[in-house]
DNA sequence: AGTGCCGGGGA
DNA sequence: TCCCCGGCACT
């Protein structure tokens, strides 16, 4: 499929969390221009592509705290004269945002109000990461054999959509990661399809260290804050407007079923597990801890999917051992919660989920961990959790409350525990390691 | 396929 | 207001 525009991206970026990067990153000079507006062509889009790996993170770096304090990695886009040269490109450009420095110097001058809506390109002529010409998502409605039906009211709302220009969204936490772990994972893994990379990515996103996942809760955040304040009048609801369209809500009737069949491990005696701590407060993550403590928040909640620590009927919530890393991905607590009962069941789980994950038969089973004696079923399925959590209920091979707590949010508040820590890296470790053992033995 | 985020809308 | 779905972000 060619109705993506790749995403350039810049090849000089450096990211703050370089030193996890084993890769090199390329770094230009004032006055050396990179050499990707000369980049070679897609030839499928005809698109110039960066020359340099997918693998090398482009984020930008400045947080607005250091902002001045680190070498401007666009320096060389942004003479002292303070009038910048921008690089023209015609593609996609994914370089997320030019940096807080750039950002601030386009703003003042080009507020961002002012993005041309009919094209990718900044009033400077700034290609901005985020933005890719709407052009390039309307291809499928498109070819659609329905729009051969299409009225003239259809069609004028595409010319709508056309004029847009299309924002992306900004990268969350794990987004980041991935970008940046893909490429890692790829090389050690000899693993080409996206899907089993992800598994792996996901996986290592839980093994992270709440420090590490906190790097980068706090990069998105700054990323969408950036990316705020770029489009000020930005939605997400601008990047599936198309789909709005055709958007009919459905009825909730299945939640019974539903919900019988996501709960089913933690509804099942034996899997039960210390329930969370209120248990006068019958309300799910959102309702019991609000918006600004969605640390606390099982994973699903945080996806705004369904609670899966709040059983229907009885008023409570449990802390059931995740069935897609929720309680895994559930970052930290805030130092409010950090002696409370949630926290225990969390780590508990937590660090049983590691080793407890899904792990396939199938090609990434058997490409990563062959050794492995746990052959589960598909991830994400509670009624398939792995037999030593489901059976044992709780892993006491851990202190409760040993986890350090800390909010993706607050870095500061990340308390490295050292019971914790080697443990949970070991973990981390007892993941990673297959992974490099069967890089080559596999062939 | 993975997780995080967000808007919409049902309840 | 709560809750959950659908969709997008990337590869």
């Amino acid at each position: 499929m060619s109705n993506k525009v790749p995403v350039v991206q810049h090849p000089h970026h450096v990211h703050p969390l370089t030193p996890l990067i084993t890769y090199s990153n390329e770094h230009f000079t004032p006055g050396n221009p990179p050499p990707h507006l000369q980049a070679d062509v897609d030839p499928k889009t005809g698109i110039p592509r960066p020359p340099h790996p997918p693998d090398i993170s482009p984020y930008y770096p400045l947080s607005p705290g250091t902002v001045g304090q680190i070498p401007h990695p666009l320096g060389w886009l942004v003479p002292q004269q303070g009038q910048p040269v921008y690089p023209i490109t015609t593609g996609g450009f994914r370089h997320p945002y030019p940096t807080a420095l750039t950002v601030n110097a386009s703003m003042s001058r080009f507020p961002p109000h002012m993005v041309p809506p009919h094209h990718s390109l900044h009033t400077t002529g700034i290609p901005h990461p985020a933005i890719v010409t709407p052009t390039v998502k309307q291809e499928s409605s498109q070819s659609d054999v329905g729009s051969l039906h299409s009225s003239k009211h259809q069609d004028s709302k595409k010319e709508e959509e056309k004029k847009k220009p299309h924002i992306k969204k900004p990268l969350n936490a794990f987004m980041l990661y991935m970008k940046e772990m893909r490429a890692k994972v790829v090389a050690e893994c000899t693993l080409k399809e996206s899907a089993a990379i992800n598994q792996i990515l996901g996986r290592r996103w839980h093994a992270l260290s709440r420090e590490e996942q906190a790097k980068y809760y706090e990069l998105a955040r700054k990323e969408r804050q950036l990316h705020m304040q770029l489009y000020p009048g930005w939605s997400a609801r601008d990047n599936y407007v198309r789909g709005y369209g055709k958007k009919k809500k459905r009825k909730r009737e299945k939640q019974a079923g539903e919900s019988n069949e996501h709960n089913e491990c933690y509804l099942n005696p034996c899997l039960s597990l210390p329930p969370i701590a209120d248990l006068s407060a019958p309300k799910k993550c959102r309702a019991r801890f609000g918006l600004d403590q969605q640390n606390n928040w099982c994973g699903p909640c945080r996806r705004k999917k369904k609670c899966i620590r709040y059983i229907q009927g009885e008023g409570s919530c449990v802390s059931p051992p995740s069935s897609d890393g929720s309680l895994l991905d559930s970052p930290p607590s805030s130092p409010t919660m950090l002696d409370s009962p949630t926290r225990d069941s969390n780590s508990q789980s937590e660090q049983t989920q590691p080793l407890s994950l899904s792990l396939k038969p199938e090609p990434l089973a058997r490409l990563c961990m062959p050794q492995s004696p746990l052959t589960e079923s598909p991830a994400r399925k509670p009624s398939n959790l792995p037999a030593n959590i489901c059976q044992n209920g709780t892993d006491h091979s851990h202190q409760p409350g040993s986890l350090p707590p800390s909010t993706p949010y607050s870095l500061s508040t990340a308390q490295p525990s050292t019971s914790f820590l080697p443990t949970h890296r070991s973990l981390a470790g007892a993941q990673l390691q297959p992974l490099s053992l069967v890089t080559k033995s596999l062939e």
